[in-house]
DNA sequence: GATAACTTGCTGATCAGCAAGCAAGCTGCA
DNA sequence: TGCAGCTTGCTTGCTGATCAGCAAGTTATC
């Protein structure tokens, strides 16, 4: 009663806004400490209209998942056909592979905050879920590219996980692990020293490890 | 009225139940998602006397995020000081360290995920808190040990992060992201051997980087 | 005029904080 | 020794606020 009445209507805008107000909200704040109030608030509808969209606060938090989910499987497919088809060194495909998934991250505070919000709850929306597929395939394309044990807890899935806490970590901690032991992750370009130090470890750490070839030499711009 | 007439008054351990209570509490469910009642009924006591002793739920939080800090700060002092004392060669104090700290992460859940929660909501309360003592002793450790640069960005301090994201990210993502790469992260074994990849990791990868002594062979006494 | 796209009032539940009350045990005085 | 009175530990009733979900209403659009 008495709403705007030059108010146009638009379910897919809507739906979209309120998706994005709530990815927002929820990797901010956390499930909990969001309001289906506050959604709507910032999605520029009512404070009913996510329900009546997504049908209960909870199923909305799991479309917000599995959007976020879609996304990382589709770069990570298109990661590794971009890795398949360049005929470059494996170490330089690993650099880059490296650089551009450090990137991505660095691009998604949204999802790295939901992702950890999950894990903290018990990471039980995982099991069954899309985001499965995803390591897998990045599973797959390391071993093949490498030359590495694909098993499961293999060199190849221990290498993939070390990859990650390293791209991972920093991002989530840059404000309190990160100046604690007196890195600054504050600017682009003290993210791109960090991307730098992650590289060179996996490099030198791999050819520690495994058969690689020897006659490695250091990526473009390392100094 | 009416309660029972054998209770015994005990301040220090109704506040140590309610420490304990709301530790487990806020890591396993996190700030928002945990009552008073429910800190009261797990300490064993009733849902005003948290409020009683620590003043506001903020308060009893503070209060287990200060605690947390003061044995980590503990832990590190001492095993800095174990470290000064030994005689072996960087490589092999090097190892031991990041065993430790793997052991010491994997025993303590609740703090990993307090901390982590925490920097999910900002880490502003990282500012101005003792933890920042603990972080800059490891660095001096760790660069005396090895020979590194201590200055802040500088090497050892980069070293210093890969280590404790290599040890802390598997911890957290136990249920998440390592089954999704096909890491198994379930029991004992299980850690160990990440345990064992992780130092093998970070001592082939720093011998690519820095000028240690090669005559590096695998530490013996930590399996 | 039918249906879909919203909004709004309502309900029951939960919660933090406060204030009032009660009881256990200590302190001082006889 | 005994008792009175005070402090401290702890519980419980209350209040105002918030929230999710539902149902009923309203209006745009086909």
């Amino acid at each position: 009663m008495a709403t705007n009445p030059e108010r146009v209507r638009n379910p897919d805008r809507s739906r979209a806004a309120i998706l994005d107000a709530a990815e927002r909200l929820f990797a901010e704040q956390g499930y909990e400490a969001t309001s289906l109030n506050q959604v709507g608030t910032a999605a520029g509808v009512s404070r009913g209209t996510p329900g009546y969209f997504f049908g209960s606060k909870l199923e909305l938090y799991q479309a917000v998942l599995n959007r976020s989910f879609a996304e990382v499987r589709d770069a990570v497919r298109e990661g590794r056909a971009r890795a398949l088809a360049s005929a470059q060194s494996p170490d330089t495909i690993l650099a880059g592979a490296v650089s551009d998934y450090f990137d991505f991250l660095a691009a998604r505070p949204n999802f790295i905050r939901l992702i950890e919000r999950e894990a903290l709850n018990g990471g039980r929306l995982f099991e069954g879920v899309s985001h499965l597929s995803a390591g897998q395939e990045a599973l797959a394309a390391i071993s093949v590219e490498l030359g590495l044990d694909d098993s499961p807890s293999g060199d190849a899935a221990h290498l993939l996980l070390s990859i990650i806490s390293l791209c991972w970590f920093p991002l989530i901690h840059a404000r309190t692990v990160a100046p604690a032991v007196g890195v600054g992750l504050e600017d682009a370009e003290d993210l791109e020293r960090r991307k730098r130090q992650v590289i060179s470890l996996v490099l030198h750490g791999i050819r520690g490890q495994s058969a690689l070839t020897p006659t490695f030499t250091e990526p473009s711009s390392h100094d």
